[in-house]
DNA sequence: CGGGTTTGACCCGCGC
DNA sequence: GCGCGGGTCAAACCCG
């Protein structure tokens, strides 16, 4: 393709940039350099504290102090969601209108964590201790008018963002509808082919609509519409999914997978064997699509010295092992706050860091959550849908999402991994990187150097914004694609560069708009959370389900990766461990009773 | 005593 | 087929 840019390699990084000037307008005191509190708001100092310029994303200055679960005491509160109000009153970008369909939107991914930064109050005993001479006040205030300065103009990039973002996802139910009429008008000719033939049936399959990045599983349900009676009760699950999925929908989905073929002795949500002894191709890869999806997660790094987040949600410890190539054991850990809930999550420190404390979720709750669980259920669910919808073997967007993932490729280096050995994809937030500095500038010359600015057609409006999903679904559909999951698809759209559907993705837009759209993004220092937040918030405000209202606050500041997690989860969570392969066991006891 | 954790064993997928 | 590694189970154990 014409970027010169490819996938090849593993993992292929893609980052987010900051502005430097950004970076560079703030002083030491401001600048955002991440760490840890614990629930009484003590910065915990007991880890080596990065230095300065590991962490420059800005972190949500509000941070909340006044947590007083002792019970968790040594949890870092990762997605409380105190302060939320106040958070979101504080947010630069809102929406107000009621009607739109993203009016949920929200661009904070409110990750409660007790990161603080250096410019907070805490760190004002610098400033305070009465003997600072005038011109140090003088700086300071200069400081602190140049970071107002860059506060404003972040609020007005955000809002110019959100309201692209607002705008994709008006356009993206519209043509959605367009396209699920179609399909039901497709789908019910070909049924009625089919009844008139074999007589039978009435298996009448619904397609389901698909919020905006959904996972896409309606697809392949609709592809095995001349499945046998077996399966029919599986799509029977698919088709009585409301139209607006919930939060559930994974799960839903899992279940019924599971209460049909692959029920293993533990209930576990196995990935189902993929049987290629009958049968064509497309259902194959359908099924292995549909393994992935069902596979997918999300993971959560931060620096912790807490032996694990607190995300709102209670958790039961029902294994522990030693992961390869990592000395620190991983835990697992099953959602209990409802029972059947299928959410689950591994725990683990990072071998190269053990500072950093990688959390991956995986599936989604089947129960209503406390507040303080919302934004971390919200933000993974969505970001599985993300995946999902981006590992969709659908004919839209490739070359529209690839020109996000390269253009971003162009400009970015460690923001976003897509990993092509995946097993099962995951995205990362990640709130541990530095984000590099932007290769270009931002403002009036700010000029994207977009990889297609003078070779495809890439008419990308100015409305359009369904850029991040598309960078994150397409690092997982060249994920899945390099797993070799989907090829046939690939080659069907790859050929035909407009199926006679409408993409769903493919918005389409103009260069020029693209580039101020990643120009405005890129300008902000606090990019990383308007990422993270923007995934979250295009899902929650398509799927409804666990993130009904959803946390606010500026605090989110997530690298966003997308990777594999096997190969990522290598953290540790500091327990007595054991393992049937490896005996090893490491006393810790810091993991116990979280 | 109930709930959570530990830990040895087991299952399964995958690569060789 | 075999071994490895990831994931899970479940009895034993611990703790409040």
């Amino acid at each position: 393709m014409a970027s010169g840019l490819s996938f090849d390699s593993d993992p292929i990084r893609l980052l987010f940039p900051h502005k430097p000037t950004v970076i560079n307008s703030l002083s030491d005191s401001h600048r955002t350099t991440c760490r840890l509190m614990d629930p009484a708001g003590n910065v915990n100092t007991s880890s080596s504290p990065p230095p300065p310029t590991t962490i420059q994303f800005p972190l949500n200055l509000n941070c909340n102090h006044d947590r007083t679960d002792d019970k968790q005491i040594n949890e870092m509160d990762f997605f409380s969601d105190k302060k939320h109000e106040e958070d979101r009153s504080r947010l630069p970008v809102s929406t107000s209108d009621p009607k739109s369909p993203v009016t949920e939107l929200d661009f904070n991914v409110n990750t409660g964590l007790h990161l603080v930064t250096g410019n907070t109050s805490s760190d004002q005993s610098v400033v305070d201790d009465g003997i600072s001479p005038n011109s140090e006040d003088k700086r300071a205030k200069n400081e602190l008018a140049v970071v107002q300065v860059e506060l404003e103009r972040m609020s007005m990039e955000n809002q110019q963002l959100k309201e692209l973002l607002n705008e994709v996802t008006v356009k993206y139910n519209t043509l959605q509808t367009h396209f699920v009429t179609m399909m039901q008008q497709n789908q019910s000719t070909e049924d009625n082919k089919k009844t008139s033939n074999d007589g039978g049936g009435g298996d009448q399959l619904m397609i389901v609509p698909r919020p905006f990045m959904d996972l896409g599983l309606a697809s392949p349900a609709a592809v095995e519409t001349d499945e046998n009676s077996q399966s029919s009760s599986e799509h029977d699950e698919h088709s009585r999914s409301p139209p607006l999925l919930t939060n559930n929908t994974i799960d839903q989905r899992e279940e019924s997978s599971e209460q049909g073929s692959h029920v293993t002795r533990d209930g576990s949500n196995k990935v189902p064997r993929l049987s290629s002894s009958k049968n064509n191709t497309s259902r194959n890869i359908d099924q292995a699509t549909e393994a992935t999806i069902r596979k997918a997660r999300v993971s959560v790094r931060a620096r912790s010295e807490a032996p694990m987040i607190a995300d709102g949600c209670q958790w039961r410890k029902y294994g522990q092992k030693m992961a390869k190539g990592n000395p620190c054991p991983r835990a697992y850990y099953r959602c209990t706050m409802a029972a059947g809930c299928p959410v689950r999550k591994q725990v683990q420190r990072c071998a190269e860091d053990r500072t950093i404390l990688i959390t991956t979720y995986e599936g989604n709750h089947n129960h209503p959550l406390p507040p303080a669980a919302m934004a971390m259920a919200s933000t993974t669910s969505s970001a599985a849908r993300m995946l999902l919808s981006g590992s969709m073997p659908s004919s839209d967007g490739i070359m529209n999402s690839n020109f996000f993932a390269r253009t971003f490729l162009s400009c970015s280096s460690s923001m976003a991994t897509i990993s092509a050995s995946a097993p099962f994809p995951t995205v990362s937030l990640d709130l541990t990187q530095t984000p590099n500095p932007l290769p270009f500038q931002r403002g009036g010359g700010g000029q994207f150097q977009s990889p297609f600015s003078n070779n495809q057609n890439q008419n990308f409006t100015g409305q359009n914004p369904g850029l991040l999903p598309q960078i994150f679904g397409q690092a997982l559909y060249n994920q899945s694609k390099f797993s070799g999951l989907q090829m046939s698809q690939d080659m069907e759209a790859g050929s035909s560069s407009q199926s006679a559907l409408p993409p769903l993705h493919h918005q389409v837009a103009s260069p020029a708009a693209l580039a101020d759209t990643v120009t405005a993004l890129t300008a902000d220092p606090n990019f990383s959370a308007v990422l993270a937040a923007a995934i979250s918030s295009v899902f929650n405000g398509g799927a409804g389900g666990g993130g009904g209202g959803p946390p606010p606050n500026g605090g989110g500041n997530g690298n966003v990766t997308t990777t594999n997690s096997n190969n990522n989860n290598n953290g540790s969570a500091t327990t007595s461990n054991n393992n049937s392969h490896a005996n090893n066991k490491v006393n810790n006891s810091s993991f116990q009773r979280n």
